[in-house]
DNA sequence: AATAATTTTAATCAGATGATTAAATATTGA
DNA sequence: TCAATATTTAATCATCTGATTAAAATTATT
């Protein structure tokens, strides 16, 4: 069953990977969390870089599609694609909230260029709807569309950085969390729309 | 030179931690960096462990108290407070720009609760100026305090994560980065205020 | 069933790494 | 000055860890 195997390893490599990082995970330990003997890891992936790399563009890949789900729905408002943005990503996020910590992460090491490069997802980005019509809407307002981008981004990922702070400041259970993100989901197309009319 | 010695080593273990974090960083590779005998590292700090949390503690002090120096200086309007906040923030990270993924790196580590109330940084914020006025403000205008905290460290923070996403979409180069910067020193209190009054 | 190919296992290697030690050197204080 | 103290060094230890290997077990092919 080669291909089960593998695919228990990938999930253990994921969870692992993800919350660890790279340096901090020891292959033992993904190979105990697949219930797997150690030198599998070898035999499936040829080492542990390669696995992490694997996960890590897996990863990208999915982040990135996130965006695209809803960045080409034709037939869409620039409003209503932005709320069916922050929906997929805080579904996304509520499901696997590891994810953009370790995104943010992948995108500031330094190899991430080239990286980026290799698995293709640079022209995809400003082909799409979405980004077509944020730029239009920018230009119309005079707008810098980076600073535009950077905002809705900003918004939407704060959030998940900071549960652990808001977490002792104000004494959030995981209940209140969610409360507050899903107010967000409503609030944040809100205030890009306002800021856009700034 | 003791003290000189025990400064060298911080001044490494800082630089390197900063942008690798623990696991990835070799206590080797400070004493290089520092000019030092490796064994001088246990000399002055017990362990790799104890250094890391000298440097973890040190650079969440210093974070916090870029937000404290404006925090509390009396008659400030709140949006003088908020324009003063982001400017002290912005000088901060531009000088030193690992700062802002390291801290979130140390804020979403495992131990961190523990660790926040060693150091004891937690109640101070709320019994700062600052948040009292956006407290105040939020209040005033039916609002959530936590949304707008999120709001106001997301916009502030979001550019130094996404800048080498930038990088490869615009071909941002340093110049451009920095331009960009400055122009939200203004913007971001602006969009603070239209969020408020949406 | 017999053989070949694939997958899994246990054992081990080689190098990296945090830490320690004992001796050497430098500094301080009487 | 000289003894006590503090600092620095080179060598080494013990453990961890990624990777490999050769043999065993399993599965596929004829």
């Amino acid at each position: 069953m080669s291909e089960k195997t593998e695919e228990k390893i990938k999930a253990a490599a994921r969870k692992i990977f993800r919350t660890k990082g790279f340096a901090a995970t020891r292959t033992r330990d993904i190979a105990e969390e697949a219930g797997v003997n150690l030198a599998l890891l070898n035999y499936y992936f040829k080492s542990k870089q390669d696995l992490y790399n694997e996960i890590m563009s897996e990863t990208l890949k999915q982040f990135a599609a996130t965006i695209m789900g809803t960045a080409n729905n034709p037939d869409l408002s620039i409003e209503e694609r932005i709320d069916r943005l922050i929906n997929n990503y805080f579904d996304k996020f509520i499901e696997e909230p590891e994810i953009p910590l370790f995104v943010i992460n992948i995108v500031n090491s330094p190899d991430i260029e080239s990286f980026i490069n290799r698995i293709g997802i640079k022209g995809l980005f400003k082909s799409t709807l979405l980004y077509k019509q944020m730029a239009e809407g920018c230009e119309k307002k005079d707008k810098d569309i980076r600073q535009m981008l950077i905002n809705l981004m900003g918004l939407a990922v704060a959030p998940f950085f900071a549960k652990p702070i808001l977490r002792v400041l104000f004494e959030e259970d995981q209940e209140d969390f969610t409360r507050m993100i899903n107010e967000r989901r409503k609030l944040i197309p809100i205030w890009i729309k306002a800021i856009l009319d700034t």
